[in-house]
DNA sequence: CTACATGCAAAGAGTTTGCATCCGC
DNA sequence: GCGGATGCAAACTCTTTGCATGTAG
């Protein structure tokens, strides 16, 4: 990763921000999530360190590093967003609708598709935040027939 | 759009559900959308056609909606959900991270992309709902400046 | 020592739920 | 009339904010 111990200290001191052990811990907690990391992935591993930190603290924390840019913000979906340390390669995620697990995948996977749509449709994809939707090898077997709309009975005498 | 008003009676009084006004203005409601249309639209313009159906309502009739697969529910980030009438043609949505504005684009500009993805990643996307985060055409001179900031402090770059 | 940062609790936004009443069929 | 649908209000979840206290530099 781009940002050692050193990079963000001189960072925040630089902009006349302190370096706390809350903001260390946080960081720390982003990094140990191989790429993507919710709110409450973080909030719950800096509380296995610290539990005295709040979460205000973590949710005003995570603004401050991505404002900062030491970390990315990245919406996939699910109304909730997902927190990366920044200066990583390029990539992207296949987000299942079904189990919300969220896998990676290259950039050049789909570089030709963001050119096109550049020149076609005067549009600037975002390169390190495309969500793709869809379903994962697992989930895929399980949803074909939802295509067909057959299980609603069975569905719906939970839900209404 | 291929569900008129006798194809949702037919299809709810099969199931077993009622035909309300309540059902039936909220789907028009959808309908107006003109694609895609956020829960705040929907319940304004069904407040403003009959100001007596309640918030819980909407929530519990979009749902219904969604789950009778007469509307899809699109998620194209900022943690709301986008609804709209099923059985249009697969369009995609390119979403301005700046005005969040959202605009379809045809099936054919990203299909090559899907089956490439469907054979090299084992992962279905999911044809109607994919939504590609960027800039807009307008947005995307005032971004330029803030993305060359993030760029200087973190050897980002990679340009389309 | 002086701001900036944190903790705490309360307030907000958005959504869901329990229950009595209503009304489609 | 029966059972599903609605309205209402309260409960819930997630996030933000005001303010007193703590602490990095």
């Amino acid at each position: 990763m781009t940002h050692n111990r050193l990079d963000y200290v001189a960072l925040m001191h630089e902009r006349g921000f302190r370096v706390t052990p809350q903001r260390q811990l946080i960081l720390d907690a982003i990094g140990e999530g191989g790429g993507h990391t919710t709110f409450e992935e973080v909030f719950g591993r800096v509380q296995r360190k610290s539990s005295a930190v709040n979460r205000a603290t973590v949710y005003r924390t995570l603004d401050f590093l991505v404002e900062l840019r030491l970390v990315v913000a990245a919406d996939v979906g699910g109304g909730r967003l997902v927190y990366e340390i920044a200066g990583e390669t390029p990539h992207h995620h296949l987000v299942c609708l079904n189990c919300r697990t969220v896998r990676q995948i290259s950039h050049e996977a789909v570089a030709q598709l963001f050119t096109q749509i550049e020149q076609e449709q005067k549009f600037h994809v975002e390169t390190n935040h495309l969500a793709l939707f869809g379903y994962c090898e697992d989930c895929l077997p399980k949803m074909t027939f939802h295509n067909h709309a057959h299980e609603l009975e069975h569905a719906h005498a939970h839900a209404l």
